[in-house]
RNA sequence: GCCACUGUAGCUCAGCUGGUAGAGCAAACGAUUCGUAAUCGUUAGGUCAUGGGUUCGAAUCCCAUCAGUGGCUCCA
């Protein structure tokens, strides 16, 4: 429910490198050549495992084209290794590549489907689900009254909507991989069987095949988790805990720049900044109605014996602001809007297999802010925020986003106030175009309380995060009894809009390590100059420069390790510090530095003081 | 939480079918004082994640626990 500045998507990739579902409708890449040999695979993967376990039973569940490739779910008689996978994806091979045939389509009866599947229970439900009229593979509505297919092929068939390619010539055997197994329950849901899943890849072309691979190879290098360790940034511990990072003295300078500068742009932009504590007690979170909801994902109850009193540690602001705002006295509407920025750190539950480096973890901080308004300043509001959005997403060179706006569907999940809906939905819309800002609606994704804009930020390697996002909410400040007075001397609920802008510091920190591949701008790098003496001699000479950069803002350090240039240049650039600044005997004698970048460039002899110049107007345009 | 896999020195990894551990880098010490991506030598460092079990004997086999990875589910 509540928003509360929400920890971002936390799929991992919601990328693409060829095709996105948030970016894009699906019918292009559905209506692909690509998208039939990939469900097409799918079905001689299928048929591949059937034959692989023969005589043994195997139940099949559905195997649909997904981003990257497709997958398919099974129930079998044993746990596959990777051994088996080899195994399947030659049989898969041999069947492409052997005698050519056809993917035929028919339209059956329910009755004959079920004959079928007589004994594939999965199946069975499926037929089910359709002759009902009412669900698709995934359990969803569908609209319509449904044709029942099945696609047959030389030694299997498929319950199955298509399309498909007509015949197998279509598909490159060379061109297609088996990926990875995985456990998935049998329809998404955590109650039901865990099938087994097979993730494979397929593209019209051996060469395409390779370079996905090389892609994932390529991501695999910039993994933040394999950077923050070489690059000294953060650990995690045993000792301490898992899902909770800690943050070397490099890391913790990091996460000092970015929440600095949020910090001052939020000032510049008119937010003001509070503190709240990590510790609340439980009974708030029981009237905001969150513990309701998300018990399970907060730290266990710290219990007051003697006082009867249960406290939690801080999972979300938002009650703990709307307390500040209630006890800060009444408002006048000439007080609003009122935007209040934190940030703390939240302590989340999340479950053991949900952690994953820097992107998922129990101990997080949220740049978040809740903006208390009055209905009509909700466009003024939220236009203010995308600009703030906007500003900083620049900053860090994720400038290619686009906003998903989620608006209310059909249904009664919404809270029932029609007016205030059509007002903040037309005031995002406004504000999203007056700002000239790409986005798409996506109605029926809005939270119960009210509409509200996610920001997707493509990375440098063409992978989707889901950062910041601005939600409306409705509901939250009345249960928690805000008011303040208005122009007409009545008492009256404010709206609050729940905003952040990189989400979580540690989640944000995860992308960017990733998307600068560990080579941060100057203004944000850890350290930013390292100097270079050749031999002991110049030491001295560059502790002193290395004091005048410090002095000037800059943060610099000297290698008076025993290692040779050489040697303190290749640690300097494999540390990716933005500048190594070589210093000899010309450089000591003729007061210069002999600057190099970590991409090996050589900028030539500078005084200290142009050398001072030249960083200063890189970190002060973002560089 | 669920399914599968993984866990050997600070890091990256080797150690076949059971016979009480090895390399490179890093570290410490010593030598070297060197012009743009690794100077040489010496030394030290591991109860092989933890706890049980099988065995004459376990890093190697079995069980449990913990942590990580890939997914599933969840995500205020």
């Amino acid at each position: 429910m509540e928003p509360c500045g929400v920890e971002p998507v936390p799929q991992q990739w919601v990328q693409a490198f060829l095709f996105s579902y948030l970016f894009y409708p699906m019918s292009e890449y559905a209506q692909s050549q690509l998208y039939k040999i990939r469900h097409s695979s799918a079905h001689i993967l299928a048929q591949a495992v059937i034959e692989f376990f023969s005589p043994e039973p195997v139940q099949i569940a559905i195997g649909p084209p997904i981003e990257n490739g497709f997958y398919y779910d099974f129930g079998l008689p044993r746990s596959l290794t990777p051994d088996d996978l080899k195994e399947i994806e030659k049989r898969m091979r041999k069947i492409i590549g052997g005698k050519p045939f056809e993917f035929s389509r028919r339209v059956v009866s329910a009755e004959t489907a079920r004959q079928v599947f007589a004994d594939q229970v999965f199946k069975l439900e499926l037929i089910d689900g359709l002759e009902k009229g009412g669900l698709d593979e995934n359990g969803e509505p569908l609209a319509g009254a449904p044709v029942i297919t099945l696609y047959d092929q030389p030694g299997f068939t498929d319950l199955c909507r298509g399309p498909h390619v007509a015949s197998s010539k279509e598909i490159n055997p060379k061109a297609v991989s088996l990926m990875s197994i995985a456990g998935a329950y049998w329809r998404g849901d955590e109650n039901r069987p865990m099938l087994q899943r097979i993730y494979g890849t397929a593209f019209e072309k051996p060469e395409e095949l390779e370079h996905y691979l090389w892609q994932l190879e390529e991501a695999r290098k910039r993994d933040h988790r394999k950077l923050g360790k070489e690059l000294g940034l953060f650990h995690f511990a045993e000792d301490v805990g898992p899902g909770i990072p800690l943050f070397t003295p490099k890391g913790e300078q990091l996460r000092y720049q970015m929440e600095k500068y949020v910090r001052d742009l939020q000032t510049k932009y008119g937010y003001d900044h509070v503190w709240t504590g990590n510790l609340v007690k439980e009974d708030l979170y029981r009237r905001s109605g969150h513990l309701e909801n998300y018990a399970d994902a907060m730290f266990p109850v710290m219990e007051d014996a003697e006082k009867g009193v249960r406290f939690r540690l801080k999972p979300m602001n938002c009650p703990s602001h709307m307390t500040l705002f209630r006890e800060m006295g009444r408002h006048s509407y000439r007080e609003l809007p009122m935007r209040f920025a934190e940030f703390a750190t939240l302590y989340r539950y999340e479950k053991s297999g949900e952690l994953s480096g820097l992107t998922r973890v129990r101990s997080l901080t949220q740049d978040d802010c809740h903006i208390f308004c009055t209905p009509s300043q909700i466009e003024q509001e939220f236009s203010l925020a995308l600009q703030l959005i906007t500003e900083v997403l620049t900053r860090y060179r994720l400038s290619d986003y686009k906003v998903r706006l989620s608006l209310r569907g059909e249904g009664g999940k919404y809270v029932n106030d029609p007016e205030k809906w059509d007002l903040a939905e037309a005031a995002l819309r406004t504000a999203l175009q007056a700002n000239g800002i790409e986005y798409f609606e996506a109605s029926g994704e809005a939270a119960f309380y009210g509409p509200k804009a996610d920001f997707m930020a493509k990375d440098a390697l063409g992978r989707e995060w889901q950062l910041s996002t601005i939600q409306v909410d409705f509901i939250q400040p009345a249960r928690l009894g805000l008011t303040y007075v208005g122009e007409d001397g009545q008492e009256h609920t404010p709206v609050v809009l729940h905003r952040a802008v990189t989400g979580s510091t540690e989640r944000f920190l995860g992308v960017i390590i990733e998307h600068f591949a560990g080579n941060f701008p100057v203004w944000l790098a850890p350290v930013q100059a390292v100097l270079v003496p050749i031999t002991d001699r110049h030491v001295e000479y560059c502790q002193q420069i290395a004091q005048a950069l410090k002095a000037s803002g800059m943060r610099a350090w000297v290698d008076d390790s025993n290692d040779r240039m050489n040697a303190k240049i290749r640690t300097a650039t494999k540390q990716k510090v933005p500048y190594i600044l070589v210093v000899g005997d010309k450089e000591a004698e003729a007061g210069t530095l002999a600057v190099r970048t970590r991409s090996g460039e050589d900028i030539g002899t500078l005084s200290v003081a142009d050398f001072l110049a030249h960083a200063q107007s890189e970190i002060a345009s973002g560089v």
